[in-house]
DNA sequence: ATAGTGATTAGATGATTTTCTAATCAATTC
DNA sequence: GAATTGATTAGAAAATCATCTAATCACTAT
């Protein structure tokens, strides 16, 4: 919802919680409410308008005045329901991944090994799509495929273990299973 | 309380909307945001350091990251306790009626009898001040008070009758008793 | 109809706010 | 302790927004 973010702009400015308090104690119009905030008809006059487009206020003419009220509905709801989205952002996590991998990786290779756990993770993700699951690997397999991108394979192989992407034992290495859904 | 104001508009801006969407969902970080949301991490971080100010998040370091969360509770509370003000704005309706009257009276002299009921009433309330509660007056006495401020003292004189503020009965006239309230 | 009055709109101005770049700070790793 | 990296701050540019004046609109009453 884009509205949410109008709803919460029409409220958030002094003159208009100024209105509003008015407005919750008691209908008014807006001679009357440009007086006793001293500001002229015509500032009010936007505000209320503002208000009104987002379905705050309602007014109804009542012989010389127009009356404004306040929809007190929209007041009960919990702040949450202002903010949250009902669209799913679709991928923003991949987006992050992109930047990583497109940082460590030049031309097919792997730059360094990234420090930081949540970088390292990732890049290490990536290498290991180049294995197929299920199938079951040397050691001097594992360290040619990942030789392709750095030439510290040992280190490499060592942390797709330390990560759990990659089970051992003996001299067979293979994908663990249960990483099968991160690596479509 | 002023800070209601800063917690709204604290919120109240889209990426500062997209930024607790994210936060709603999960942690995050400075960095992370920053790609996530194709802005640049000073820009996040200026963001983040207002709703911190307003309570809205909170942070703490983690390894190489300082990660950001929601003050969840906050955002439980319906939208009007952001909005009402505990501070009774005193002498608001004085105010409009002061207006009214200098508008009305000059140099002591009541320029014209206002068409509108509102403004109406508040002036002949002015008028009728002039008038000592439980005193029983004449019908020519009325008539020379009034006639200080207005010619028209019959017109004035019939209104404040029909408005319930002076009560008659023959030849006499006085203030009705209810009224006293409204004239102190 | 016409005058009077409250409400609204248009346009201009000034204030506030978002965003960026560049520099600095703070924590971590080698 | 030197270098790296993420977070923050300062300052400037650009965009947004509140407010006013003046003109117009819409309704009421004479």
């Amino acid at each position: 919802m884009k509205e949410n973010l109008e709803i919460l702009k029409a409220i958030s400015d002094e003159t208009r919680l100024d209105i509003l308090n008015i407005l919750f104690r008691e209908d008014s119009y807006v001679e009357k409410l440009a007086c006793e905030l001293s500001l002229t008809p015509a500032t009010i006059c936007y505000h209320l308008k503002k208000m009104e487009l987002m379905g705050l206020v309602k007014c109804s003419r009542s012989q010389f005045y127009i009356i404004y009220s306040l929809n007190r509905e929209i007041f009960e709801k919990p702040l949450y329901e202002f903010i949250r989205k009902n669209t799913n952002v679709p991928g923003n996590d991949e987006k992050y991944e992109k930047e990583v991998l497109s940082h460590f990786f030049k031309y097919g290779k792997l730059t360094q090994i990234p420090t930081q756990q949540k970088k390292r993770e990732i890049v290490l993700r990536e290498i290991a799509k180049q294995f197929e699951h299920g199938k079951i690997y040397s050691e001097n397999e594992v360290n040619s495929i990942i030789h392709q991108y750095h030439e510290d394979h040992c280190t490499i192989r060592r942390e797709m273990i330390g990560f759990g992407m990659m089970s051992r034992e003996k001299e067979n290495y293979w994908l663990t299973e249960n990483e099968k859904d991160n690596n479509s």
